[in-house]
RNA sequence: GGGCCGGUAGCUCAGUUAGGGAGAGCGUCUGGCUUUUAACCAGAUGGUCGGGGGUUCAACUCCCUCCCGGCCCGCCA
């Protein structure tokens, strides 16, 4: 073949693929703008593993814009495909998970068959199922940044930008019959590509009994398709539809949209990668008469260990990850090698803030490593944020997580500050975002209840076992405290109790976590009683309430 | 059944393109410091590079085979 493999672009000597992938499109291009493509077909709730379609593609258009070219980014919402199943979980336009009992799904069930555009809005807020779930895309789209056109491909049929290669094809149907029938057994001499829309019940039907292209008509009957497991009946409906009225089927219209459309690169998941995208290349060059874009391969991410499912429910939006982490990290996940197999686990998503941190810090050289990563990241960075800032700060993830306790936010910034989390000469600008920090890394804990959610256990006393020493010194701290002292004296009056009692220090704060939090840690002790109501701290360290 | 992708330390991952020292961070443990267990410093721990075979002076890397996870080879996208 002579365009290059969808594993192979990604082989190269560049530390980071999008340069190979850069490389291949330069090879191929028949000059500026450069187009790049994606596009999903609007099913359900979008969740992450729907953004590599919009993100591989803007880290390359990064690295060729880098380069100097002028670079057009498109996603094509597949939205006249036919909705196949109902998935169990549907989604508002607040990106807000509702169960199929909240909706009408019996008004959803009689529209199987029918493409998305012409099935109404559930939800009633859109002109249709599929406006609403690729309107759903598009803001979640907009806050990673990305500047990407959104195509409907309802549109692109409506409008007749599909008319010609449709009527190219059809008149081409024994050729594209010979080509399709090397990829798909099924393909026979009856095999027509096109898919009409029934005048009568709404939906596409592949059973074409005659071609007028002098008309440009078909003539079809509306036959029963299989759907998964199931069948969606036809209605028997005999008529004739303009090629505007029905739809190519996928293995041709993907290389018909390369063709209208103008495509030089597009990423796609692995499940393309032995099915459509060969018989799309063939298609493309020996029966739409189009050079196929290069095509790049992108492995399916899980969500911790399981497979993203829209139609199972086990899914995150991007709207949910973007609460818990900045867009440069979640740009950084997709940056990360297409191929291999990653998942995504919201569990530890601080490893992978971690990851981003130190990859920044890498970037700006302001951490030894070896030339590899020292290339990578010099390369990588840049697609990543919006904006190269050196005085960037960032606060550790957990850290954050930390001072989310406290909801005072000259607090946070004086512990950051004292910490040394927060250089003395900052400026405003970057304390600000390493601050906004805190609310992801708070939402986090909460949503996760892990070990930085510290809840103050103030209705009833946790259970607790001390020994007769520990016991005599939380009396005494309680003593203190009853006195009347602010945060710092309390704190230095924990190590000084300790020390008195000979008990160890960590012990000491250890069962006041306990009795506060249920917890063998937690924040910073002296401050943190010292803002509590001096009642409840007294009588809860002496056990009585 | 056939094809393809992935499988490196407890966790998250680099390194495999052109064969030569198995790595980083986190975690864990120990010690130090101490206004902490949320910080810092020092040290240690940790892997049959999925298993086996082969080629080679030398294999995480190349070849064969098997195992595990996933995708495709029907439909749909």
């Amino acid at each position: 073949m002579s365009h290059p493999d969808p594993y192979d672009v990604l082989d190269s000597d560049h530390a980071f693929w999008a340069d190979a992938v850069a490389d291949a499109v330069e090879t191929r291009s028949t000059g500026d703008p450069i187009v790049i493509k994606g596009g999903v077909s609007p099913s359900g709730v979008p969740h992450i593993g729907h953004a590599n379609e919009i993100l591989r593609g803007a880290i390359v258009a990064d690295v060729l814009r880098e380069r100097g070219h002028e670079v057009r980014q498109l996603f094509t919402a597949d939205d006249r495909d036919r909705l196949r199943s109902i998935p169990r979980k549907l989604a508002d336009l607040d990106g807000d998970l509702v169960g199929l009992g909240e909706v009408d799904a019996g008004a959803l069930g009689r529209n199987l068959g029918k493409p998305y555009t012409d099935i109404p809005d559930p939800f009633g807020c859109c002109d249709s199922y599929g406006a609403h779930f690729t309107e759903l895309l598009r803001q979640e789209v907009a806050k990673l940044g990305v500047d990407v056109a959104f195509v409907s491909n309802t549109e692109l049929y409506e409008d007749g930008s599909f008319e010609e290669v449709s009527r190219h094809i059809l008149a081409n149907r024994e050729q594209a019959r010979e080509v399709l029938s090397d990829y798909q057994s099924k393909v026979d001499d009856d095999y027509v590509p096109f898919f009409a829309r029934c005048e009568e019940c709404g939906q596409l039907t592949e059973t074409i009994t005659d071609v007028d292209l002098d008309a440009g008509t078909v003539s079809y009957r509306c036959t029963d398709s299989e759907a998964g497991d199931g069948t969606i009946d036809g209605c028997g409906h005999e008529g004739t539809a303009s090629l505007r009225d029905g739809k190519l089927p996928w293995r041709f219209e993907w290389p018909a949209q390369w063709k209208v459309l103008g495509v030089d690169f597009e990423p796609f998941g692995k499940d393309h990668a032995e099915g459509s995208w060969p018989s799309g290349v063939d298609i493309a060059e020996n029966v739409v008469d189009v050079e196929p874009p290069v095509g790049m391969v992108y492995e399916w991410f899980t969500l911790e260990g399981d497979a993203l499912s829209s139609s199972e429910g086990n899914i995150v939006t991007v709207g949910e990850v973007l609460e818990i982490l900045e867009p440069e990290v979640f740009r950084y996940f997709f940056s990360k090698a297409p191929l291999k197999q990653r998942d995504f686990s919201i569990e530890n998503v601080d490893q992978l803030v971690d990851e981003f941190d130190e990859f920044e810090r890498v970037y700006f050289g302001e951490s030894e490593v070896d030339d590899h990563q020292r290339e990578l990241a010099e390369r990588a960075y840049p697609t990543v944020v919006d904006e190269i800032r050196e005085e960037r700060i960032r606060i550790p993830y957990t850290f954050a997580a930390v001072l989310g306790m406290t909801d005072d936010p000259d607090q946070r910034e004086e512990i950051a500050r004292r910490e040394g989390h927060i250089p003395d000469d900052a400026p405003e600008w970057a304390i600000e975002q390493a601050l906004a920090r805190v609310e992801r890394a708070s939402e986090w804990a909460r949503l996760t209840d892990n070990a930085f959610n510290y809840e103050l256990k103030r209705s009833a006393i946790p259970d607790h076992e001390f020994e007769a020493e520990i016991e005599q010194a939380l009396d005494e701290l309680a003593d203190f405290i009853e006195a009347g002292h602010d945060g710092d004296e309390i704190q230095s009056e924990i190590f000084a109790i300790a020390k008195r009692h000979g008990i160890d220090v960590g012990d000491f704060f250890g069962a006041g976590y306990r009795l506060l939090f249920d917890d063998s840690e937690g924040p910073k002790l002296g401050p943190f009683l010292a803002k509590l109501d001096t009642a409840f701290v007294v009588g809860r360290l002496r056990r009585e309430r």
